[in-house]
DNA sequence: TATTAGCACTCTATAGTATTGAGTGCTAAG
DNA sequence: CTTAGCACTCAATACTATAGAGTGCTAATA
């Protein structure tokens, strides 16, 4: 992208201009509020460049230019300043009251911090049943041969499965399945544990061989069903801040925006494709294909546990974002959510 | 309530007839959509009466009429004719995939369940920790003295605790622990169990005092910092329907009626209150103090596993509502959730 | 006495018109 | 290459006229 130090300059200008006020932009506000040392009349001659360039369009002709998906992109990878986190918004995160309760209570508090901070939506995927590390497993006995599995992770993560049986194991029984599985799977991930299990009804000199050829077949057809599979679970906070931004302040807008919301599935895939990525990463617009939205943006960020990935966070909001303040912010709540789930 | 039963008919046209169009009703209206035999100017004549009497309001002069809470009250009291489900939604009900997953995703899928069915969007609140009757508890040893406490239903509902010590205990010494609070705690809910921790506490001919001292200090705190009488979890579904309600066409109205959805307090406030109440119940508009708002209506039914009344579900929806085909959806939900809960 | 036809009146919603102002593109001069 | 100047475009706003739905009141009627 060869443009010349001057068209950059004022592309700048009309972003941060429209980031800042959410209203097109003419020439003659390019050069009031930025002295570049340049008229309205040059001002409009560039603007028409960048606008075949797809940098810019009008929404009408009388109307000033708006930033294009293909601007932003081209702004944050080549001009963005990104400045450290104030130290009082550091301040905020590091007081605000995650700590408290169990995992599920931190995740959704997590979104709300974002939210509280970057007044828009935040979101947070939880690590996912297969590909967390369990450190612990209990097997309890209901009525009518159903048995509750609980897995418990490093991290206090706890996921639970309903096995039925077609019969009524005791609780001693199940104690010692437990105790079996307990050695034998501990420190394994969902989908590890799956393997195992084929590997373990090969092997028929395996003392609880009856129990366990029951058990671990009811633990396939769980799993054929797509439960070890299951998808992540997704936290979302702060939706009604959607309604304080006036890029959406339109009836149609909002309702398309809210199915999507609704339909987490999208949501959850493209989370999941930024596991896969390091640092903070931005999306815009119509940027991924599973979130693709006119003028809505999420900065995403991975978090760890105990040193892997194992989830996602971010903010969504309309594409005219401080990137400058939310991507430290995002970076910054990840990793004390990181710390907090290591350190839990 | 004397009406006569001409001016009954009347009430019942209009509001039958608004319920079903949304637009205020005018005299000429009545006569044509019902004929009841009766000319237009009789008609307005009685309308004026019952707008005196406070059933009906005019938005403006020229303008048909609008129910009030007060007639809505009425027509669900005295004159709501409550079909019988239509086979083919109680056999929808019946075939929802509810069964699958563990309890969370029960929740969940029934708010879905619930929006489907009526339109509207639909809540579901959670057995209360501190009313559930646990079947099992087991102490889970985390790193750097963390146990996590997990707690069992009969019904496989699963709660759970992070406790902190400042003494690390081996796995050993927690089963001990927890065997000795299983025997002593078993069919009790978190209430009682924190009135029989203090009890134990009195008693320190107990063997295990040190250890359960230590531990149910702990226990002591967390109930202090609220965590026992925690609020119960509250499920919502189907939100998007909302914009599809003409009443809320109002971006305004919209942004209210969603944040109070994110300050879920209020709303479970009123879940809890109908939990001392039989059958199903519906709140009208200004009719309850906890969510009180113009033009909503909330339909509420009980549902209980095992014998006892562990929560409410219901649909929240426009006042303007079907309510004889709502009212028996509700209920029916209720039934087939609890039947769920019982034998699961 | 209760009902009803008739009519004037009220008020919203809709369409049409005029005006304003922001902003552009083009041209010609610097 | 830059810029002043100017005609042009278009959305937003305010204003006006009109149509239509519905009422309340009055006087006639059963």
């Amino acid at each position: 992208m060869d443009l010349s130090e001057r068209s950059r300059e004022i592309l700048r200008a009309i972003i941060q201009s429209y980031i800042s006020t959410a209203e097109p932009v003419g020439s003659r506000t390019v050069t009031k509020r930025y002295n570049l040392g340049i008229s309205p009349a040059t001002v409009r001659n560039i603007m028409s460049d960048l606008e075949e360039l797809g940098f810019l369009v009008q929404p009408h002709t009388s109307a000033g230019r708006v930033p294009t998906d293909k601007a932003y992109r081209f702004y944050i990878d080549t001009m963005l300043e990104i400045k450290s986190l104030p130290r009082q918004q550091e301040e905020e995160i590091l007081n605000y009251p995650l700590h408290r309760g169990d995992f599920h209570q931190l995740m959704q508090e997590t979104t709300k911090l974002l939210s509280a901070l970057s007044h828009y939506t935040g979101i947070v995927m939880a690590p996912k049943p297969a590909e967390t590390v369990y450190r612990h497993m209990e097997f309890v006995r209901l009525t009518g041969g159903r048995v509750l599995a609980i897995f418990v992770s490093n991290a206090g993560i706890v996921h639970n499965r309903m096995i039925i049986l077609d019969e009524d194991l005791t609780q001693k029984e199940l104690e010692r399945i437990s105790a079996f599985l307990n050695h034998e799977m501990a420190g394994k991930t969902l989908r590890e544990m799956r393997n195992r299990v084929f590997q373990l009804m090969e092997d028929d000199k395996n003392k609880y061989t009856r129990l366990l050829m029951k058990f671990m077949k009811v633990w396939q057809d769980a799993s054929y069903e797509g439960e070890v599979e299951a998808e992540a679970e997704l936290f979302v906070g702060g939706l009604s801040e959607m309604f304080n931004i006036p890029d959406f302040k339109d009836y149609e807008k909002m309702k398309e925006l809210f199915l999507a919301f609704e339909e987490k599935h999208m949501l959850l895939k493209l989370l999941d494709l930024a596991m896969d990525a390091e640092g903070v990463q931005v999306y815009i617009g119509s940027e991924n294909k599973y979130f693709e939205m006119q003028g809505i943006s999420l900065v995403v960020a991975t978090y760890r546990g105990e040193g892997n990935v194992i989830g996602t966070l971010g903010v969504i909001g309309p594409s005219r974002m401080p990137y400058n303040t939310v991507i430290p912010l995002v970076d910054c709540t990840a990793r004390v959510l990181g710390r907090l789930i290591s350190e839990r």
